[in-house]
DNA sequence: GACTCAAAAACTGTCGACAGTATTATTTAT
DNA sequence: ATAAATAATACTGTCGACAGTTTTTGAGTC
């Protein structure tokens, strides 16, 4: 019944896939089946394969020369290129976003960065990584760049994947929020460089934090 | 019959779908329609329409509310952000690149670049452009990070869609050749910070070119 | 001739089926 | 028991079919 939701089947089986790979509710290494997927959508296999092929070519999944499917693994090679490659776009979304800006993103900014001082503050690293998360997302819409956008997007993903086996929900230092304070002045003066360079030194303090945590992880890892 | 070919069915769908909106053979805005697609490669809708689902994801289609699906139109403002994402990213793998460049790769510029020039001052710009082409894949390859290198490889198909349809493959001026060398004399000398701007300095110059070409083709669409 | 409404054709989303192949379990031989 | 051989399963790639929509065609009207 192709009507019966708004929303393509697909597209569904997407998002909700996607999730549970970030989260880590799909364990890296683990092969998924068509025929799992597809019963625990209550679907056939096809809207399930579309939605694997998407998938795969954003990164998340890998294909055997068998044509299975499996979550790919966490590498360490891999995160050091994608911090390295998320570090860069992100200092470029930044930079360009300098000069794109409009008072309503700047505001939009100013009380995201409120709320997460007064997270920081109060101890709660859960919220202030969600205004964190959301702060770089008001950076990202704004810098006026789609591909780029995209692009974006897409790394932040696979990062989180990292993130969320690691549980690295851990801290958010009072020096987090300086950071990000000093990526919004340069923002808030409309200077370019000073913003990309604000943005690239951030990302690659929280890089090298991960990258601890990970390096830790896959010498020992605990079954979290 | 799965063993037929060895290669999917479905992929080479996508390689051959892709490679005719790269050279324009599918014109823009033009619709898709999955049953003549699946009769030009003598299969049912099936591999079709995972091949759509990439290509749609790759940025050469779109897709309608009613699930039809179109090629993507070429809009100058799609253009110029496509180029300027691009002349950063050539830029830092251009960087990487210097870091990590072995001799055999230095070498294997150095002969595209001798191949290039003769063939630019015998005024074969078809060549001159796919030396131009091999050299930027090489320095992309030698960059060490794959998401990078991934990203790069479908923003420089995206590009080529525009640079096809409006048969820019005109002209290849020595200036050209000199943007390459001075690239290349960068990359043998190890520089980073050199060699990006040099990169970034010769997208920027032959982005300029194209868009200018681009501007003329949509106030004037000759039916190429 | 332009316009409206209805019948016809074309499509997409989804499904279930089948063939061939890779995996896993089981049996047999050492 | 261990390893090789074999039978049983599970799974992927592909196909053809059908229902519900959208688009196109065509008839009839002003």
């Amino acid at each position: 019944m192709p009507s019966a939701s708004a929303l393509p089947l697909q597209q569904r089986a997407v998002a909700e896939i996607r999730e549970d790979l970030i989260h880590g509710r799909f364990r890296p290494g683990e092969r998924l089946s068509e025929p799992e997927l597809a019963s625990r959508f209550q679907t056939s296999r096809s809207p399930v394969r579309e939605a694997l092929v998407q998938l795969e070519h954003e990164g998340f999944l890998e294909r055997a020369k068998t044509g299975r499917v499996y979550v790919r693994p966490l590498e360490l090679s891999e995160a050091e290129q994608l911090f390295v490659f998320r570090g860069h776009l992100e200092g470029l979304a930044a930079r360009l976003a300098a000069e794109n800006m409009n008072l309503k993103d700047i505001q939009r900014l100013e009380a995201n960065l409120a709320a997460m001082e007064t997270a920081a503050q109060r101890g709660d690293a859960r919220v202030a990584m969600e205004c964190g998360a959301e702060f770089h997302r008001t950076i990202i819409d704004a810098c006026g760049n789609r591909p780029l956008l995209e692009c974006l997007e897409g790394l932040r993903a696979r990062v989180s994947r990292y993130r969320y086996i690691l549980a690295a929900i851990d801290e958010f230092s009072e020096q987090r929020v300086r950071e990000h304070r000093s990526i919004l002045s340069a923002l808030a003066a409309r200077s370019p460089a000073t913003a990309e360079q604000a943005m690239i030194n951030h990302v690659e303090v929280s890089s090298r934090e991960t990258l601890h945590a990970l390096k830790a992880f896959l010498s020992a890892p605990e079954k979290v």
